[in-house]
DNA sequence: AAGATATCTGTACGGCGCTTAGATATGAAA
DNA sequence: TTTCATATCTAAGCGCCGTACAGATATCTT
């Protein structure tokens, strides 16, 4: 977790309650999941009173937000860091399956990213090309790259749309033990997750590594 | 809603409180959503003391999974019909559609329905198929009708998982915001459905596989 | 040094999930 | 029909929740 306590943010009393209110609920989150986080459990967890997070979020919904706004962020660092890691048509799997893990890995940030969004009826994604790229235009540039025409914009919008949708989907449906057998029956997780990719037009035959 | 109040049921005092409860709750989800759907306001809403429930369920989430329990039947039947309407190589389509239609008309009930099927870390979906088809097998068996080959069983398994990741995909972000604008520029919801299915390469409008 | 302001505590309110004890209605046994 | 066990429901209460508000305290400005 990170610090950034920089020049023109030095508060008063406890240096940076709000830093250390996200702070103690992605650990509340990680350790005791998303039913555990109640404001005045991460007050308790930040040693302050119920009340005192009310200076720096309007309610609980706002500091849910915050704590999601950093997962989006997160993700979008997995996601660059696939993206880089892969090459030429693997790219595109590389990125729904680094999706589909970051959701895996972290179920309970997962879910309060998406209850948030649900919550204001808008993704925090960037559908523009911005200074930090969101990882909706990571997938989108990414989709040129291999071959798609960038001119067709309507087209290209919808190709990326549903590729979210089907990491989104998987990464929804990877969690239930509805497919444990057949997870076993290729190999394990990472074999399943590239099938069920290859079964979505959207990527390529791969080589599992 | 059904009655069903057999000659083997036939409770005591209330009449069939248990019915009650869950026609009370499934009223509260369509009117208030799904975080005004407490206990103790279902006990309101059908006109009994906060604590009479528990004499007909363990505990809320066993109120809530009896409400997903009505919510994945009324989906089978919606994509039953569904199926039953299209012809040919477009019944596949029409499954898909069916579901994110249900979805989009039934947002609180069909949380609840994936809320507690990730509390029990289980899709209440029969893969194999059995005297009332469940939605999942109708896709299946559409896959096979539309010339899946049914003796490939891992891989006829993992297309019907592949669709259904999509259809749930889709079904949570259709109700984003982000996409209104594409929506209409594509002249409206089901046009915009229908292209982002026919990207994920399981949908006619191209050959699955 | 003094006042304005931001931050935090203490306390309180109503609602929540759930438990317990007791009242009441029902079905079965006598 | 009376009796009794049992199923059902109510009343009251526990600890937790989100949130509001008044007052104390620390920091910034002048």
């Amino acid at each position: 977790m990170s610090e950034a306590k920089s020049a023109e943010s030095r508060p008063y009393h406890h240096g940076d309650l709000r830093r250390a209110l996200v702070d103690a609920a992605r650990r509340l989150l990680e350790a005791e999941g998303p039913s555990a986080l109640s404001l005045r459990a991460v007050a308790r967890e930040a040693g302050v009173s119920p009340a005192a997070p009310y200076h720096h979020f309007k309610d609980k919904a706002e500091l849910l937000d915050a704590v999601a706004h950093e997962g989006w962020e997160l993700l979008d660092g997995a996601m660059a860091a696939a993206k880089a890691a892969a090459e030429g048509p693997q790219k595109l799997s590389a990125l729904g399956i680094a999706y589909v893990c970051f959701a895996r890995d972290n179920p309970a940030l997962y879910r309060v990213m998406y209850d948030a969004a649900r919550d204001k009826e808008a993704l925090p994604i960037d559908m523009q090309n911005g200074e930090k790229e969101s990882a909706y235009c990571k997938v989108r540039d990414t989709m040129v790259e291999l071959g798609a025409d960038p001119t067709a914009e309507v087209d290209l919008e919808l190709a990326t749309i549903a590729a979210w949708c089907a990491g989104h989907g998987l990464a929804e449906m990877a969690g239930f033990r509805q497919f444990d057998q057949l997870k076993a029956s290729l190999g394990g997780e990472r074999p399943f997750l590239e099938a069920v990719f290859t079964h979505l037009g959207l990527f390529p035959q791969h080589t599992p590594r």
